[in-house]
DNA sequence: CGGTTTACTTGACGTGCATCAAGCCCGGTA
DNA sequence: TACCGGGCTTGATGCACGTCAAGTAAACCG
């Protein structure tokens, strides 16, 4: 582990309230890793060998059936995968893949079982870690159950840019086909769904998208979101 | 509170670590409701006021979009919500319905929320809760984005029934219409979706539904699932 | 008992998105 | 420069599911 790493395993949530030397013993069962892109962090169906905490770069988790996958969400800096598969004892639901190369911390299931049920305030981090992603996925499911394609590329596009803002420019998390397995389209779906947003003034191209006018968009999205 | 209040929530995992004392003296900020059908425990986009935790009953968590609203999850007893939007101290993103008479153990939010945080194993017990959510989540996402509609009723009639039996009778959670709503189409698809799986076994009205042949029927849709 | 309500089913039709199949753009390589 | 390959877009077509509209059945109630 290299002495670069402590601050930005302090940032993730699930420290927040751990005291220092608790931190320091609790890190000796673990070890870091700098991974390629592409790299496996787990697969779906395999039971939960290690906690894996992202401490640089991107991940993909994605949900697999033979021919097909999708992706569920993406995970970055700060963000622990898989706790529920840990804690629980339970086969992962998901395979999480690198996207970039990235520095991973891996804490074995174990220990980290025991360290949770132990250790107060890691639990606490785990409960607020967990909340935020209870939350990100009930918004997924409202998504897909209730928006078009359209509707959900839009305020997908607007939770990345901040709010009240003029014309701003965002950077996806992945590229195209990656954004289609997020919001449940096609490539070529998502395409169309691009297309359709440039008379709004959505353009670019690759990860960098350019929104011209977020409170027009915003009203777009709003008006068929809630009529 | 009745004292046979104790032994159900004694029964949910929330509580299922926390010592015998403490316990105690957590619920005195607590109280219990008895509520009839539709009641509105929490309403989306208000400020967490309450931790709910169902001892009997179910509940029903809606997306609200205006003039359409989708099921997210049934809830049942042992189940605590909206655990994340309390901790976060953030609007509530779905709302709460009672689906047929029940009884609520109501806990204020600053009262848990400070508790969540002092209490280790608590927070230990939120982990487990919290962990069972994000799997069901995952799953829900994963059945939307990867199955058709045929397929995510018999992967919902499947997860309802026992494994390795012969006939089995399940009792779906809600009517048709919620049904309609968790597994993300309206109600006359879902009836089509019945009718569908007829010919393989599946039989019967309202609430019960008849499975005359569990085997073939996951056969049936772990071919179309892993193809 | 008939009338109303509510829940579910069935049919006809339209549409959003998937699928199949080119075509385009751009960066890498010899 | 010409060649190639992968990511993205565009077009044509089809299917799954939504929508609109009856129709049926059981529950409730005067």
């Amino acid at each position: 582990m290299r002495t670069t790493d402590l601050p930005l395993i302090r940032r993730s949530r699930l420290f927040a309230q751990v005291a220092e030397p608790d931190l320091a013993a609790m890190l000796t069962a673990c070890f870091v890793q700098t991974l390629p892109e592409g790299a496996v962090l787990c697969r779906q169906g395999e039971k939960a060998e290690f906690l894996h905490v992202v401490l640089s770069g991107r991940v993909g988790l994605f949900g697999e059936a033979a021919r097909d996958e999708a992706l569920v969400e993406f995970f970055g800096p700060g963000d622990a995968f898989i706790v529920p598969a840990v804690v629980l004892d339970a086969p992962y639901l998901l395979t999480a893949r690198l996207l970039g190369e990235g520095r991973i911390l891996m804490w074995p299931a174990p220990a980290f079982r025991a360290q949770v049920r132990a250790t107060g305030p890691l639990a606490y981090g785990a409960v607020l870690l967990l909340s935020g992603y209870w939350r990100t996925l009930v918004g997924q499911i409202k998504d897909l159950k209730l928006l078009s394609a359209i509707e959900r590329l839009s305020a997908f596009l607007l939770a990345l840019a901040p709010r009240d803002t003029g014309p701003v420019t965002v950077t996806l998390p992945g590229g195209r086909r990656l954004m289609a397995g997020r919001l449940g389209v096609t490539p070529q779906s998502l395409s169309r769904a691009f297309a359709a947003l440039r008379p709004l003034g959505v353009s670019g191209g690759g990860r960098q998208v350019v929104i011209a006018d977020p409170a027009r968009l915003r009203e777009f999205a709003g008006a068929r979101a809630l009529k």
